[in-house]
RNA sequence: GCCGGCUUAGCUCAGCUGGUAGAGCAACUGAUUUGUAAUCAGUGGGUCGGGGGUUCGAUUCCCUCAGCCGGCACCA
């Protein structure tokens, strides 16, 4: 005789035991009808889950996020069934939920193609219009792996196996096709409406590159049309964003076949680049770091000791030059900074040591890897090691994430999250330093008041690391910034310093960079602003551009002053239509545009207008100096319209 | 590195089943002296990613290499 509690704490009466489709039926026809899965007593079940004591019961739908991803998960469910359908020897394996859709895993004899894709989407709308009841029944394990060989689905029958031996097992059927599911799925397929199949790939058996490849099919479902809309639109809005894109539309850096995974700066987009290192030179001088510049090129011996060579040997630049001595080209700064360490006797008293690099390093990445600027083979980073006894990484690590979180402000990222990596399979030095390194860690980032999530290990090979991750104007998640505990590589490279009594003592070093690589960064910026990059940043800052060329003189006269006063100003004199130059300049989006015509020379003014296609006014060229002055100065955090 | 796709003018892209290539924008030339997102007219421009093969003939079919794109794996 099961009471049923709803989420409103109305309470409904049974006389015997009951579905949750019986109790979405007695609350309405409507709520039946919508009903996907219930929630009862905290735990998802299917529509067919029956009821026999007193429980709280929720009817799931798809305006319940619960719901939409049931909608997923019953989708990618379709598209294993479609495949099966139209490939009766291809294989399933998994095919679970991700953000903002699906994917299922195959393994089949031939590759798909873009136009077997076609097909396997038009056959899961027409196993979606047959509206196919979706039923649950439950196996002993042993029994569902043999099922499943004798289906010749050995992929399956492998996860089944891997499953304790006794439990049961749930299975879900559709049609004629069955799979192994812990569920719950849609009570039928017709509840399947809005799904679109978005790309073809390829994916490891188990995510491990010594295993076969499986093909694998995304796809991506939503409640209703609008929603799915919505997302279209959205990965549009990112691809407009693409900073492989503006790179090229503004002008600013190029790539090519030559060079893969190298840069060609443009001079626009290298003015942007010394600009993030100028600001990068302000703060190290604010916070007590010495800028340093170690070779690109050292003996290969110093990267074995290092513990690079063994671990990263595969991804280093090499070359034997003709004394037949083999050097390394630089992969990280590190050993080089530990050299200047080394230069003389250091005491307690020098530290902390801090020393910063704007260094360039190559790394040989796997070509599958490599990413316009976001993954590259030559960048640049902001670098810095901090040698320093142990007692003081408290309070160093305070001040350094304090650095890292206030300089990313000044780009407008105030979004930051925090992971904590702790040690790798692959690693150096004992557990025992691992542990002190670790805790070490842990105290100072409780101490510097950062809540982390944890990344098991993700660390690297020398010690643990904080992670700091940006949220950008799109929601989407970058990590930048990193802080790593170091008890390792300066005793094997042999640092050492002179302590309090007289003794050697090997310094802990702290490796950290805000920016990361600057590439990135820079690549992370334009998506961010969408190419329209903060004044402070902007290659151009403003162009003075003309109505006729009677104001050529005045325009000229304009730029110079500007660009005396350390501004980034062009003039535009062509003989042109007004309306034609601003779309031009807007497009190139430059923050300012100051147009003048014989009225402003006559009163001695400019008329500026933003990007944004505001008309700022007629004001004098002194005016506009003053308040792009203050706008460079406060990074953008205050600009003209404000 | 692995799987799939792509590579045609500076850019974006057409080019059916093999018969040596087109458009728009850009560029260049000329006219126009113009008031807040495209003035008009004319002209030039391509070893169809590289190499090899099949064929009377290859941008088109096959092989191979490279690069790029989307994933996977990797990421000090």
């Amino acid at each position: 005789m099961p009471v049923v509690t709803l989420p409103d704490g109305s309470q409904r009466h049974f006389d015997r035991p009951v579905t949750v489709d019986e109790v979405a039926a007695s609350i309405g026809p409507g709520l039946r009808k919508a009903a996907l899965a219930g929630r009862v007593d905290g735990k998802l079940v299917d529509t067919s889950y029956v009821i026999s004591r007193d429980a709280n019961v929720a009817i799931v739908t798809d305006k319940d996020p619960e719901g939409l991803e049931i909608i997923r998960h019953s989708t990618a469910h379709l598209l294993a069934h479609a495949v099966k359908e139209l490939f009766p020897d291809a294989q399933v394996t998994i095919g679970p939920v991700i953000e903002d859709g699906f994917y299922y895993d195959f393994s089949y004899k031939r590759p798909f193609t873009p136009e077997d894709l076609a097909a396997i989407e038009a056959k899961m709308q027409e196993l979606a219009k047959a509206d196919l009841r979706v039923e649950r029944r439950v196996m002993p394990r042993d029994e569902a792996v043999k099922f499943f060989k004798s289906l010749g689905e050995h992929y399956k029958a492998e996860i089944i196996a891997g499953i304790p031996e006794g439990e049961e097992i749930s299975l879900y059927g559709q049609g004629n096709w069955v799979d192994l599911c812990r569920g719950p799925h849609v009570p039928s397929t017709g509840k399947l409406k809005v799904f679109k199949l978005t790309k073809l790939a390829g994916a490891y058996w188990r995510g491990d590159s010594r295993n076969e490849m499986l093909q694998r099919i995304y796809g991506t479902a939503w409640a209703d049309k609008k929603q799915l809309d919505d997302y279209l639109k959205r990965l549009e809005e990112a691809e407009k964003r693409d900073h492989r894109r503006i790179g090229r539309e503004l002008d600013l850096f190029h790539m090519q076949e030559e060079a893969p995974g190298a840069v060609f700066w443009h001079p626009k987009g290298w003015t942007v680049f010394q600009t993030l290192i100028g600001y990068m030179r302000d703060r190290l001088r604010q916070t007590g770091y010495q800028e340093v510049n170690a070779p690109e090129l050292m003996d290969a011996s110093l990267w074995e000791q290092s513990g690079h060579l063994e671990k990263f040997g595969e991804n280093m630049f090499l070359t034997r030059t003709p004394d037949e001595r083999v050097y390394a080209i630089k992969p990280m700064n590190c050993p080089g900074h530990v050299q200047i360490f080394k230069q003389g006797l250091r005491s307690y008293r020098d530290l902390p040591l801090r020393f910063a690099e704007f260094g360039k390093c190559h790394r040989y990445e796997p070509s599958g890897a490599l990413h316009g600027l976001m993954r590259v083979r030559a960048f640049t980073q902001d670098d810095a090691h901090i040698f320093l006894t142990e007692d003081q990484i408290t309070e160093e690590t305070i001040a350094v994430t304090r650095l890292l979180l206030d300089t990313y402000k000044d780009f407008g990222f105030d979004d930051v999250i925090v992971k904590f990596a702790d040690r790798p399979e692959k690693r150096v030095g004992s557990d025992e330093v691992w542990d002190r390194a670790e805790a070490a860690l842990k105290e100072a980032a409780r101490a510097a008041g950062i809540e982390y999530t944890y990344n098991p290990g993700e660390g690297a090979f020398y010690g643990p690391k904080l992670e700091f991750v940006l949220r950008d104007a799109i929601g989407r998640d970058w990590q930048c910034g990193t802080l790593q505990v170091d008890f390792n590589l300066p005793g094997r490279l042999g640092a050492y310093y002179i302590d309090e009594h007289s003794q050697k003592r090997t310094p802990v070093m702290l490796h950290r960079a805000i920016f990361g690589s600057l590439e990135r960064f820079f690549a992370i910026l334009l998506e961010h602003h969408a190419g329209k990059l903060p004044a402070w940043l902007a290659p151009v800052q403003a162009v003075v551009l003309t109505i006729t060329d009677r104001q050529n003189d005045y325009a000229r006269n304009v730029t110079e002053t500007l660009k005396n006063q350390g501004f980034r100003v062009e003039c535009d004199l062509r003989n042109e239509k007004v309306g034609f130059k601003i779309r031009e300049h807007t497009l190139q989006r430059v923050p300012y545009l100051l147009v003048v015509g014989d009225k402003e020379v006559a009163a001695n003014l400019l008329s500026v207008r933003t990007r944004g296609g505001k008309d700022l006014g007629a004001m004098s060229v002194e005016t506009f100096r003053e308040r792009l002055a203050v706008e460079v100065e406060s990074r953008g955090r205050r600009t003209l319209e404000d």
